[in-house]
This record gives structure tokens, C-alpha cells and sequence, in this order.
DNA sequence: TATGAATGAGCATTCATTCAT
DNA sequence: CATGAATGAATGCTCATTCAT
């Protein structure tokens, strides 16, 4: 392992400690009062330090969903590719695959979903909104093509496997951020999961062909 | 009509003027941007005029979000109440609200979801937090006793129909975000009132008993 | 006089007390070292007050410049346009004008000086600096006017009238800074208004055909 | 040599590695937005590299002024010096001398102006600070000795020949700054050169005995 | 000697909110 | 009721300098 190796794995870490204490923060205060001293502190760092390693507060909460993406993504990237599974039961990973990702990290979650639709999107750094496209669109695209193998298996009805992927998409972010407000509507902690599995379970309902006539 | 009434009413009158007002600056600036003195300038009002009138900046915020969903839940009565519709019929006029009311205001529907999952609710008066509460628990219930009907009448299939309200309401609150951070992220402009439909009808699908077999 | 009419002299009312309070911390604490909330203890307001009436500190600062230009663009019009002297007599009146600015403000005539020099002004909005460059051109200009009339009445030697005025100014400019560096490294204070008189006259005397074979 | 010598040598060709980078720099950014990072960078060392040659970023750049100083020193030694120069040309070749040392680093030079004006001069080491009044008392001297021999040989007026000097050095550093804000604010670059050619002329118009009646 | 990661004080600027008129 | 000038706390970010290695 070089020295230049080293030293970057170095930086990846420190990067993770930071991004591990800016979630514990989150998790704290709420995503919109935290401050860059906040994370700092956290980190038991520098204020100046964290942009070492980050451009700016909103590159390093993008990163946050970055990671989360990336993990999504490898996981449906997995179950689109596996060879010993036929369409239905991909369908089947696919649920799964999906409310795992939710339990892996429920709050980074909501920030992801937050972003989406937010003029944060347009401050971040050309590359990081490349990165984050670049996986979004990849893992629509696992999305898609499992749908399209249920499709031509004859499994799913005849739609176009990028809109069902995109409602799928939809129908995540839509309960996870909904389930978020009965949380502090209602107090109602631990209906998300749940709420995950019916919602998928009828949506799978809806697009396959065999619970038709 | 006594004075005190006709006050009253002026009152409102106002309110309404300035939440108008607020609105097309959200439009012109995006939501993050917006200033007191930007609304108040907007209005042609001072800003501290503004404070006669909202407690602060939140509620001010927060009561666009309360007018849509009071036209969302008349709406739903309505069609919850209307005799001349059978169970799937009614099924039918929901989808065909909901897609209304998305038409009859997307940026404020925008603010709504965002509202949902956000620490803002903490901040809100208990008054306007309970308004908010109670029509958008009357607007689920309504949901709710339209599946309720599909149910009995054989036309649903035999789920929970909050839960079922639930997800026909996340499934509209997670279309709707995503469809904005596809106009951010893709230029995708006209893409939302088509991914409603589709959605709509693939839950649609999904719940209804005709499609089984 | 209208209300709009007062308050717009109110409001000048209010820049003047700030500059005036600038100034006194400039004197203080140096050009460099100074605040925002420096200015603003000073003039017993608060930061955010500045603000209302400067759009930035830049433009606070290169205010302060405005005011002696206005002051030696009035003075130096003045000069250029009276009609009871002759050519000899303006060149003497130039020389005890330009000195005059000089005790009339020395400290803000070097932020001036070292604002010509320096990327603030690139800084600047258009509009300032806009009206910066019409008082300068507008000064040199009357003092080219008071250069030509000596060279058309043979009291001047027959060079470019706008480079005399160059000339001068940039003699007025380097002796005031080279004077600021004196009392700095020599303590050596009162300097400068020997030095400007001996420096104008000299010029003067290399100007004037009368001293000329 | 010994070898504190070759040491100290060693020393001294570092230090000029990194002024020349220093320069480098504040040519392609200005000065005000140069940072110690950005001369490390340059010079390919790393920042704390530059603390073990130079006690800190005002000394480092006040350096750059003294190598200049120390370039119009020899040359204005070498002028008074000159034994095959009468008075009259060496008032020429003084002339001829200063606009050389334009010439030879336009850009270090207004740093050098700047910072006689400038509270930096209140930071410097001692040392430092000593060696720049040094080689000023000692140009400036050299200036005086030549106004004087003029003055005894009858070419120049009779004046205090520091005055003279003092005069001609403001009149250099006044064109040169003044110089500076005309290429901001007019875009007029090559006028400098030219400016101070006349500039001079006249200035030795004015001293001459010899124009006069 | 050289490094360069880490520091942390410092600062311009914003903006929701207030209150004297 | 309405005003709008004034507030001042809050915050993201910079960068000269240090020090453990």
C-alpha cells in the first residue's frame, strides 16, 4: 500500500467520523437548526477542520444521502443481477431490499428525501450532483429492469418498467416522509415499517399479472 | 351583521390578502429564499403589519398549506357524501380529486408535504397545529370511509381502509416531491399530472377486488 | 416640503452620522483593523442598522471617499469658473485649494488615495462607483480647464493641459501617502503641509513660462 | 567557507524561492486574495515551510519591497558615484534610473508604495523594519547628494536637496499609484511609462536653473 | 529541516421580530 | 390599526499560524 494510498484512506476516514457525527447531531436537534459548530463539536473538531474535508454545509449534508445512496444502490444493483432468482421472487427482493434500506437508516433517509426536493439540489458542486444523479438514475435503472424481467416473464402487467420504478420511488419516499409527520403529529413511532410492507404489498398486487382475471 | 362580526371578517379578509401575496413571492423565489419583507413588500403592507396578522413566519407559512387542505377535504366530503355513486364509481371521483387538487395548486401542495416531515410543525401554534391535525385527519377519514364503502360493497379488497387512505396519501405526497426534484434534477417539467394517473390507477389496481382473481 | 422630502433627508441625516462615526473609528483603530461592529458602537447603532443605509462596508468606506471628492470637485469648480482672475492667479488658487482640501480631511483624503490603488474598487457598486469616476474626471477636468487658460494666456508652458492635471494630482497623491509613511516610520507629524506647498510650488515653477529663458 | 557559511546561503536562496513564487502569485490573483496556502502552493513547499524563513505573511511580503529597495539603492549609488557624469546629466541619468526600476518590477514597486502608507509597517520585526528605513534614508540620500551637487554647480535652484528628494520620491510613488487606479478605472494600461517621463521632465523643468530668467 | 493537518478567533452579513410613533 | 426603522443574535466561512511527527 503506497504512502498516497494510505493517506487517502486516511482522509476517507476522517470524512466518515465527520459525517457519522453530523448524523448523531441531526438526530439531536433536527436537520435545520444544526450548525457547522454543532457538527464540530460533535466531532470533538474544528469548525475550520470540517471544511477540510467538506466544500460547504451543504455538501457535506448531501454527502450524508450520498452514502445512503450508494448503499441502495449496490443492494438493488445485487438483486437485479442475481441469477438464481426468477421475476416473481426479484419482485419479492425488491421489497425487501427496499424496506432494509429504510431500517439500515431510517433519518438519513428522510434527509435524502428532503433533498430531492429542495433548492439544496442547486448548491451543491457540479460533481456531487453528478455523483448523486449518477446513482439515483442507476438504481431506477436496477429498478427498471427488474420490473422489465417481470414484464417479459409475463409476471407484471404490460407497463413501462421506468414509470412503475419511478412510482415505486414515489411510494417510498411519500410513506417514509409521511410516516415522519405522524411521528410528530401523532407520536406515532413505529408505524413506518409496517406501513412499508402494506404499501409495497399493494403495490405489487397492482402491477402483477396473476391476481388479474 | 354586528360589528364585532363585520371586524372579524375584515380580518380575514386581510389574511387572505397577504397569504396571496406570499404565494406568488414563494413562486418568483422558491420557498427557501423568501423574507418577511419580501411578503410584506409583495402585500404593500410594513412588515410589521404582517404580525398583526400571523404570530410569526411559520404559522404565516404554514396557513397556505391549511387552504389547500380545507379545499381538499370539502372536496373529498363531497365525494365521500354523494349518494348517486356507487362504491367503485366513487373510487373513481377520488383519484380524479386528489389529481384536482394537485392542479389547483402544485407549489402550495409542494409546501404542504414539506410540512409534513419537518421540525417547522413544532414551532406552530397549538391552534393552527390542531386545525392542520383535524382536517388532515377529516380529509383521511373521508379517505377512509370511500374505501370503507368499496369494502362492503365487495368492490375492495378487504384491507384496513385508513391504512389504505394512508397509502394513497403517501403515495400522493411522494409523487409530488419526486416529480419536483425530477423538474430540479432532470428538467422534467410536465411530467407530474401523468405520473398521478398512472399511479393512481396501478393502486387502484392493486385494491380492487374486479382485478383479482 | 413634502414628507417624502424629509424623510429622504432624514435618511441623509443618518448616512452622514454613520460616516462621521466611521471616520472617528478609522482615526482609532486603522483602516485595516476596523469592523463593522467597530462602526457600528461608534455611531451607538446596531450592525444590522449599517446595512440600511450601506449596501456593504465597502461601500461604506469608499462613502467616506465621495464626500472630499464632492467637497474638492466643488472647490476646484469653483476656481476654474471665476472671472476676476487671470490665468497666474487660478494656478495660485488651484495650489491653496488642493492644500485646503488637504486640512480639510487628511485622513479620509489617504483612504482615498489607497482606494485608487486597490481592488475594492472592483468591488463597488456600479452606481458609486459610477458617480466616483464622475467626480474624479469632473475634478481633473477643472483643473485642466485651469491649465489650459494659463497655457492660452502664455502663462503656461505649452504642454497637455489633462496631463499637467494628471500630473498633479498624482503629485497631491504620492506626497499625502509618502507623507502618511513619514509619520509611521520617522514620527515625524507635521510634515505634510510644508511638503505639499514646497512640492506645488516647485511644479508651478516648472510649469510657468514666465520663469522660462 | 565555512559551514554556517554555505548555511546560511542555502537559507537565502530558499528565501528567494519563495519570494519569486510569492510574486508570481499576487501577479495572477492581486494581492488582497493571495493567501499563505496559495504562495506555499506555488513555491512548492508547504505552509509551514514558509514560517521557518519569513515570521510571518507581513514580513514575507514587505520582503518583496526590500529586494526592489535594495535594486534602486545600488542603482542610485551608482549615479551619485559616478565620476564622469557632470551635475546636469546626473539629474538625467537620476531620472533615467527611477523610471529603470519601474520598468524592472512595475507590480513590486506598488507594493511598495502601498506599504508606506500602511499599518503594516507597524508589524514588521524591528529588523526588517530597520533594513527599509536604511535603504529609503539611503536612497533618498543618494537623491539628495545628486540635487546637491547641482545645487552647488549652480544647475539647480536653491532648495533644501532632501526636500528635492523627498519630492521626487512622492512624485514617483503618486504617478505610479495613480497609475494603478487609471488601469481599474479607465482600462488605460500603457500609460504609465509615458506618464512618468513627463512627469519627471517637468519636475526637473521646475528645479532647473537654467529655464529660468 | 520540512510537513500539512488542525486550529479557532474573527467578521461580514442576514432577517425574523419588536416597538415607538 | 399600521408603520418601518431598528434591532442583535445567529452563522457560515476564511486563513494566518502552530505543532506533532
Amino acid at each position: 500500500m503506497g504512502i498516497q494510498e494510505r493517506k487517502e484512506r486516511e482522509r476517507g476516514r476522517r470524512r466518515q467520523q465527520i459525517m457519522i457525527a453530523a448524523k448523531r447531531v441531526f438526530y439531536n436537534k433536527g436537520f435545520a437548526r444544526v450548525t457547522m459548530e454543532d457538527i464540530a463539536r460533535e466531532a470533538e473538531l474544528s469548525p475550520g477542520t470540517l471544511y477540510l474535508y467538506f466544500k460547504n454545509k451543504d455538501e457535506l449534508c448531501a454527502s450524508l444521502s450520498l452514502r445512503i445512496l450508494q448503499y441502495l444502490n449496490m443492494r438493488l444493483r445485487h438483486v437485479s443481477s442475481e441469477k438464481e432468482l426468477d421475476g416473481k421472487q426479484k419482485l419479492e427482493a425488491l421489497k425487501n431490499t427496499i424496506i432494509n434500506v429504510y431500517e439500515f437508516d431510517p433519518l438519513i433517509l428522510v434527509n435524502l428525501f428532503r433533498l430531492q426536493s429542495s433548492e439544496t439540489l442547486k448548491n451543491l458542486s457540479p460533481e456531487l450532483l453528478a455523483d448523486i444523479k449518477e446513482l439515483f438514475s442507476s438504481s431506477l435503472s436496477a429498478m427498471s429492469d427488474i420490473f422489465n424481467e417481470g414484464i417479459k416473464t409475463g409476471v407484471v402487467i404490460d407497463k413501462k418498467p421506468e414509470a412503475l420504478a419511478d412510482q415505486m420511488w414515489a411510494l417510498f419516499s411519500g410513506i417514509v416522509l409521511w410516516g415522519e409527520s405522524k411521528k410528530i403529529m401523532y407520536n406515532n413511532k413505529d408505524y413506518l415499517k409496517q406501513a412499508l410492507e402494506t404499501a409495497f404489498e399493494v403495490f405489487l398486487l397492482g402491477i402483477k399479472r396473476e391476481n388479474r382475471v
